[in-house]
DNA sequence: CAGAATCCATGTAGATACTG
DNA sequence: CAGTATCTACATGGATTCTG
């Protein structure tokens, strides 16, 4: 690899499909939320706000598939379950952290470019 | 802010947004290879491979509007269009190069999960 | 409470054909 | 060469209704 990101350019396309699979509407809300302990369903839904019912349910399931997230039932009436990140989905969070960092820091240079372009575009 | 991950917790609305531009199917691809230097329409197209006319064209308007690369035209014939990733589009590429490192690292134990939690579905 | 199931609107992506 | 325009297929997300 005598590339000058070998960081970069060397299999992209594992990047690409980790960024679509925490690039969807809910995933990093709902991972983010329970990066500071177990939360349960209707918690979590309060807590992201503004997600529905079938969507929190759908990015809970996929998360618990991917080993981000696991998912404890107690069968009790009326029922009770916990969700609570993984060993996994805390490491998840580094990187992801990192991003955001980048984001929030870098919001108002992408606006104002946003803003230029599509004055300039008339 | 007396939340035990300030770096996530806080807006992460910001986070989700920036995940999501850039992660759809393309924009990581083109970015990524735009990180070693200038390249041309078809060049680019080659180079990611798989991508169709229409998807690249997309994809680098959007990057263009955002104020990740440059566009620049040469007035010749036939024409020609020299794509560019620019500053901010380069300081992109480092916390997005950081979560490519994890997901490259961490793409066997999110396998192994998915195997594990199919198979108990039955 | 925590969902499953269903239906529907919208967005995203690809294929194809045409052009300066 | 580097697009634009159009059409279509599928995935994503939301609203609603029902249930153990």
């Amino acid at each position: 690899m005598l590339l000058r990101h070998p960081h970069i350019t060397e299999d992209c396309r594992a990047v690409s499909e980790i960024l679509q699979r925490v690039g969807d509407k809910w995933t990093v809300l709902v991972v983010g939320k329970l990066g500071d302990g177990a939360m349960r369903f209707n918690e979590l839904r309060a807590a992201v706000g503004g997600i529905s019912q079938k969507m929190l349910t759908t990015t809970l399931r996929g998360l618990e598939r991917d080993g981000f997230v696991t998912r404890k039932v107690f069968p009790t009436i009326p029922p009770r379950v916990d969700y609570e990140l993984t060993e996994l989905g805390h490491e998840l969070l580094v990187p992801v952290g990192a991003l955001g960092e980048w984001a929030r820091k870098n919001t108002n240079r992408v606006r104002e470019a946003r803003a230029k372009f599509d004055s300039q575009q008339a």
